[in-house]
RNA sequence: GGCGCGGUACCCAAGUGGUAAGGGAGAGGUCUGCAAAACCUUUAUGCGUCGGUUCGAUUCCGACCCGCGCCUCCA
């Protein structure tokens, strides 16, 4: 089997196939560090991990770049109104984009800063002048004309031949030759912050960047670009307008973009209430393991709806799986081994890779992991697990995790962390009972609270439950499950 | 208007030209000192509506209704 994937520039599901046998060198637009993320932005980012994560697991090596917007028009008007410079304005953003990514599990790319990157770009719009590629506006700007580019719609599928711009041109855009030509590079107004180069003073347009640093990381021609479907156009569109344009080679033989999420069946926006960051939803009371289960658990290019009834769900489902594999992993079995399970085992592995061969369809991977789990809990039921089937099926569920990623018990840790940072940044008020509540199990090291457990197995080794079930109260009220099994006493954090 | 996506049980959600995965929730049962976990049974003669093609359609085609996205630097 190999993956097949929608390529949003055939409009078909293909066949993936790298430029290299062994190599994938894809690109993914990340956020623009204006303010924090939020989690339509992080199922965009999640997705193009499931990818990554599957790629890996298949055997290729990954050459993962993301790129940080750190300069627009926003983080320009913003940074100035608060009487900082960009780079100390954007700090702060950058910082919490990687810690919720890491909150939620998203491996961390090779990352990269536009600011980082401005004597390229002024370079490159330099190339596309000479090559006639862009003009220079009268107050230094530099604009793309898209009349030199005749496949300019082929991603969005868009037709501009004939389209002469009419009435609808902005007033201050008079300078361009076509209202659909876009910037490559803006000159600064007064006290507007700006970078002093070659081709003048001025600041990036928006898609520059990701086409400087993308062919800079990965070659004029790479495998894969990724992003939020609203990237279609026009930025991706303008990105292969010049990136196709300088180097008259194709830019990115893949185009994978995830559809954008709906809050409670409606489009997530600010006026409407129904905007939610990652960290707003741990302060309600949400673990970050359950956020990244929802987020995957619908397939990329299909709307999800972000409900709070599919949060709680998600957590149970995550629950099941961690009940499982704790089952298998603390649980006496007799020596040998039951064929059917390591047969189990298998299958269930084939059918979740090709669920995510198939266009990473994540609603059925997870399906086929859930099958594998309620015939082994069956099999244990009915005695008929072996020591030597264990092995094989708790790989099956690694093999689940190094995609999904939702299965480490560290949740209260992570709860803890943003608790911290709410209080840091005032915002205390926003804390729930819930939060505090899963948050602490963390204030109890796993040996501290085998203790309790040890002491709580001797009471019910002497038939004192009356101790054993005060200290199970004890454990719980400290956000610790405890259950009873033949196998003796086991434990989670909740 | 142009381009595109979707409407599947109480909720979420896969899927197929031949008779509906999985998860959650509910009900009953088993196990258990209790609790939890787990298992078993159970919940769509039905897959937006109406037509058509077909031996047979939820799956293909057409129309219609509803929801949603892009076409405005919002992932």
């Amino acid at each position: 089997m190999a993956l097949r994937l929608y390529n949003t520039m055939s409009a078909r599901v293909e066949e993936f196939r790298p430029i290299e046998s062994n190599q994938v060198r894809m690109y993914a637009c990340g956020p623009t560090v204006y303010d924090y993320g939020h989690i339509g932005n992080f199922r965009t980012f999640i997705a193009v991990d499931i990818l990554q994560r599957f790629l890996k697991q298949s055997g290729y090596q990954v050459r993962y770049v993301m790129n940080i917007t750190d300069v627009d028009d926003k983080i320009i008007r913003n940074s100035a109104r608060a009487g900082v410079g960009v780079r100390q304005y954007t700090a702060k953003y950058e910082k919490a984009f990687l810690e919720d990514a890491a909150m939620l599990n998203i491996e961390q790319p090779v990352l990269v800063r536009a600011t980082d990157h401005i004597p390229a770009m002024a370079d490159f719009i330099g190339k596309l002048e000479q090559k006639g590629f862009a003009y220079r506006s009268e107050d230094g700007s530099y604009y793309f004309p898209i009349a030199k580019f005749p496949p300019y719609g082929k991603l969005s599928k868009k037709d501009f031949a004939g389209m002469e711009d009419g009435a609808r041109v902005d007033l201050d855009e008079y300078e361009k030759d076509n209202a659909r030509d876009f910037a490559l590079w803006k000159a600064p107004k007064p006290g507007e912050a700006f970078w002093e180069t070659p081709i003048g003073r001025g600041r990036p347009g928006w898609h520059i960047e990701c086409s400087v640093m993308s062919m800079q990381q990965l070659g004029d021609t790479f495998d894969l670009h990724a992003g939020g479907e609203d990237l279609i156009f026009p930025h991706h569109e303008n990105e292969i307008a010049q990136s196709e344009s300088l180097t008259g080679k194709t830019f990115a033989n893949f185009w994978f973009h995830a559809r954008f999420l709906l809050v409670e069946g409606e489009k997530m926006s600010k006026s409407l209430g129904n905007f939610f960051t990652p960290r707003d939803l741990v302060l309600k009371g949400h673990k970050p393991s359950s956020i990244r289960y929802l987020l995957t658990s619908v397939p990329y290019r299909n709307q999800l709806n972000f409900t709070w009834d599919g949060l709680h769900q998600a957590a149970t489902s995550v629950d099941r799986l961690r009940n499982f594999r704790l089952r298998l992993s603390t649980g006496h079995f007799p020596e040998g081994t039951n064929q059917t399970m390591a047969k189990l085992a298998e299958d269930a592995v084939a059918a979740m890779r090709a669920a995510l061969d198939d266009d990473l369809n994540t609603a059925q991977a997870q399906g086929a992991i859930f099958e594998m789990v309620r015939a082994a809990n069956a099999a244990i039921d009915a005695g008929e697990m072996r020591k030597a089937d264990v092995p094989a099926l708790l790989g099956a569920i690694e093999r689940f995790d190094e995609i999904f990623a939702v299965l480490a018990d560290d949740d209260p840790q992570k709860i803890k962390t943003i608790l911290d940072w709410a209080r840091a940044e005032g915002r205390e008020k926003e804390i729930s009972s819930e939060a505090l509540a899963l948050a602490g199990s963390a204030q109890l090291s796993d040996a501290e609270i085998e203790e309790k457990v040890a002491q709580m197995a001797a009471a019910r080794k002497g038939r004192d439950f009356k101790l054993s079930d005060a200290l199970r109260a004890e454990l719980i009220a400290a956000g610790i499950i405890v259950e009873n099994t033949k196998d003796g006493i086991r434990w989670r954090r909740k």
